[in-house]
DNA sequence: CACCTTTATGAAATCGGTTGTATTTTAAAA
DNA sequence: TTTTAAAATACAACCGATTTCATAAAGGTG
């Protein structure tokens, strides 16, 4: 390849200095308009391309943020990051993106890359078998500001971009409960993750506050994956007496429970009342529609990107030191799949 | 923030030469296993993190692969991202991502971004909108490995991965026809993109193949989201006569067309056949199961970024180089949603 | 016209690894 | 013990932009 053209090569070209060149192709205000135009134009057509490894080695930044999720190809996630990268597109950063496979060691891994790779900021939501989250103290140490969102920490130093989860536990079972279900089932992944845990104590709560008793056997653990769709039903089978409703806390694994309910028998909403979770596009697909939970996924990584810039650009200095939960808005979204009662308020 | 550890700080401390320590940390054959050791103990104990910005300054490469994708909310594209992530993580590179939202403007200004960031390869998927690809001339020039897939473009110097979408139109249509379709209404996007305009091809040479007419009415063109399902019906509505068959270029538009029809009186599929693409899940969720071609988005993304790297890393000088198009196979998934004629072959 | 600002430019050190070449040490051969 | 090859280590020049501090030129004031 042909040799790079720098700083110097202009400088010796147009008879300056490189710093000269250095100022005018940053628009340093101590350099004559006049000769930054010319330096600019000779840039130009020289065909000068910047050297960010050296621009970075010396200003100790990389306009890199590193991000680490779970899974790319879920519905969710892929849009956080699509709101993520659109504003930090707008603002010249570029986005680092790593998976950790739901794997602790892959998460470790990635973090220490990220670490390593020197990115200005990181923006995390955890995998869900991770339970400590002293890997990211390499960050919090050296002031890299790092922000989790959706699956966060329970962890002062942990601030985190959240949905409540309590309160959307809470509001669909008293959904269902106001709708005549007596008998609850709540299906959800490990209760180690906050947003399980936080929805079944939500769940856990609205049963209280309308003298139901909580009965254990009618939670059920899954990975909440489409596949593991068959044996959640199996399981609701053989329950005794059988459930009147199912909140599944995800909107593809509850649209894929829909035809092995029907051919158990089951009539929905009649027998069955069912609510998903993240108003997925295929909580609409499916016939009847399923009610659901809007996850704003888009919008929290908008929020969570602005944050973390506004941060990196000192425009915000201490909100979020000071901050440890942002709560995003979040709302029930009633179908077809749990209005037992035709005279309900808002059948959307 | 305290200063960091270097090499020198290292070197120092053990008596040895800043060369030897580099040599060591990278496990140079020429430094005895010994020293190497004593100095990788001690850089651990110091905390020593390496520069990435100093090798990659003197090294000329970053490890850093780009990508530019269309969307990344997209089922598709985020199942290509996470293979490529897969491959990319373990072979132990980065992933900078960014999205032109189907902007010719945006992408011209991400790929001018991240070739300034100086990325040691490309993988794009084009935007719908963009025509010419000479926004990567750049990095023609420069050596910079840049593949393409999905949305390539027919350029000499774009090697590309794709499935042969003329074959899948063919296939589709072919399969339409032999379930006694007549008239096959054929939905797609912007004709420009190589995807759409392969599969009108296959849907034609099909019709052609059978003896059957080619009208240009039944091609609808759409941006194939969800909410543009409803238009589409209106569409199929208005057609004198009513078609019989609808290949939709997208399953989550498909299945989002499914309820409008049923409203509008069609049965599924004895008044018309609908056919879908992707293999995604919206296409196993509703009922009846639509037809569609397997797109094995993950897969494209593993092999992409598989043979990404080993041109990086020279294992295979000169295949890409000399390689246009490397094809993936898709298959036909016969579902509900197109079975007319019950003794129809391979009901998957 | 001497003196003080303001504006513009430059010299040189710096960021922290990497690598070609030279030098020293060690081991093996004579 | 001397010679010679091999192994281990060191020196010093890079990579290319940024930035502090110094200096020169231009402009303004009494």
């Amino acid at each position: 390849m042909e040799k790079e053209i720098t700083i110097y090569d202009i400088a010796k070209d147009m008879g300056v200095s490189p710093t000269t060149v250095s100022r005018a192709l940053n628009n340093h205000p101590a350099v004559n308009a006049k000769t930054k135009k010319r330096i600019y134009d000779a840039a130009q057509e020289m065909g000068y391309q910047s050297n960010i490894f050296a621009a970075n080695l010396r200003k100790k930044k990389t306009n890199n943020i590193g991000v680490i999720v779970p899974r790319l190809n879920s519905n969710f996630q892929s849009s956080v990051i699509a709101g993520m990268e659109k504003v930090a597109n707008e603002a010249g950063f570029n986005l680092v993106i790593s998976q950790s496979l739901d794997s602790v060691e892959k998460e470790i891994a990635n973090a220490n890359t990220l670490f390593n790779s020197r990115v200005d900021g990181m923006l995390v939501s955890l995998a869900n078998t991770t339970e400590s989250i002293e890997h990211y103290n390499r960050f919090f140490k050296k002031g890299i500001p790092t922000l989790f969102y959706d699956r966060v920490a329970d962890h002062p130093a942990c601030t985190g971009f959240v949905i409540d989860n309590t309160q959307a536990g809470y509001k669909v079972t008293q959904h269902l409960i106001e709708q005549g279900c007596k008998r609850i089932v709540h299906v959800i992944d490990n209760i180690d993750i906050n947003v399980y845990a936080d929805r079944l104590k939500g769940y856990k709560y609205a049963l209280l506050d309308h003298d139901m008793p909580f009965d254990e056997s009618l939670v059920i653990f899954s990975n909440l994956s489409e596949e593991s769709a068959e044996e959640i039903v199996e399981q609701v089978k053989k329950l005794d007496p059988l459930p009147d409703a199912l909140f599944i806390s995800n909107d593809a694994c509850a649209a894929s429970c829909l035809r092995p309910l029907k051919l158990a028998g089951f009539r929905i909403p009649e027998d069955i009342a069912l609510v998903g979770f993240n108003n997925e596009i295929s909580s609409r697909l499916v016939e009847p529609n399923i009610t659901t939970i809007n996850y704003p996924g888009y919008e929290m990584g908008e929020l969570a990107m602005k944050n973390l810039i506004n941060h990196l650009e000192g425009k915000s200095i201490g909100v979020l030191s000071k901050t440890n939960k942002i709560t995003l808005r979040s709302e029930l979204i009633i179908r077809e799949s749990s209005l037992r009662k035709k005279y309900s308020p808002q059948p959307t």
